[in-house]
DNA sequence: TGTACATCAGTGAACGCGCGTTCACTGATGTAC
DNA sequence: TGTACATCAGTGAACGCGCGTTCACTGATGTAC
């Protein structure tokens, strides 16, 4: 039975901190994530934390950089390997989804904590700029293959969409407008790839 | 010299906590607002705040309805009497400006507390669904006078290209993609204007 | 009009609470010989 | 291989602080007669 160094098991525990802070961040926003709380969550207690971040907002960074990437590839996963057009019509009907809106911890953090980090420090806003670029030339490559020019602007107007409609819908749970923002967004951005 | 009643001023007071309110709340969110903030602001004492809202919550909400009613207004003034496209283009160019990013305090309130206001009480969120229903009204009959038929559904993805494009900007300042994200989602914007 | 009492908007200190952070300690893992 | 010591990830209690809320009090305004 091969047991593990005091490194791995360290490493581990780390990752442990960064998924559950990352859950906890999107779902009760960076103010209300307490470092207890995502302690609690990794299955440790609050004292250990100082031994893997120097302080709650090193562990911000590092929790916003891995919800981005992942969430990322995980919004984009249902488009497969399809191309252009169909590809992010298939991103944007993930996107703009009804169990994306439901369940925020899980989901993009951009919704989740835009108007936080607007407020907040300098080296979050570093790491969420290049993210953003990323997203953007990601959209843009299909933008460009269904034969757009200004695919760099279009795409980042695509995200604005995506993320001001999925942040509206999720504030007006409980009203029908919250599905008809997302079914208007959904549409719009339909129109939109069909008429360039 | 007329002096004013004690309900007078207990009035006038209460538009003072209201005011201060909305700007703190805007500025630094909903939990950055603390109540002597907002007392400080108003030019009063801690303690006194009690004698005229029941909790921190009933405050949130009329500084947040006051501060939707009157930033619409705000933002659709340079548009004057504009009809139909023009008068969106207008606002489109308001919202989407560096100016109104760079003072959230005195903007739209729902870029910067929408994530807060999302994960908030339902009485908050009452509040916001029948204000966005307005807005999304206003902006519709502007769509129908040019000509649009699903004017309901293009007023609340216009809305959320909006509300997002400068979200997104503002979470980026510092960066080269916050202007460009500005200026991408008013062209996005004036592109679907001139294509239905 | 003048006097005595009632009201109540606003003051300022105090409360309990949850927060981020610190720190003395523990005990399993790692190292030296 | 076995023993003695060093390391350090994680524990759990404590810290100072800002928060929302409470409350005894003040003094200007309002009312009764």
């Amino acid at each position: 039975m091969m047991s593990s160094t005091r490194n791995e098991r360290k490493d581990r525990s780390r990752e442990r901190i960064i998924e559950s802070a990352g859950s906890l961040v999107r779902g009760k926003g960076i103010s209300g994530a307490s470092v207890a709380g995502v302690m609690e969550g990794a299955g440790m207690t609050v004292g250990g934390f100082y031994a893997h971040f120097p302080s709650k907002q090193a562990l911000v960074v590092e929790a916003l950089r891995h919800t981005l990437r992942k969430s990322r590839a995980l919004l984009a996963a249902p488009a497969g390997d399809m191309k252009g057009a169909d590809w992010l019509r298939a991103v944007a009907r993930s996107y703009l989804s009804r169990s994306h809106r439901d369940h925020p911890e899980s989901g993009c953090p951009l919704p989740a904590n835009l108007g936080e980090i607007a407020r907040g420090s300098p080296a979050v806003r570093r790491v969420l700029a290049g993210e953003i670029g990323d997203m953007r030339d990601e959209l843009a490559s299909h933008l460009v293959e269904d034969g757009l020019e200004e695919a760099d602007s279009e795409a980042l107007a695509m995200l604005a969409t995506m993320v001001g409609g999925l942040t509206l819908s999720r504030a007006l749970r409980g009203s029908d407008l919250s599905d008809q923002v997302l079914q208007a967004c959904r549409r719009h951005i339909e129109r939109s790839l069909s008429n360039h």
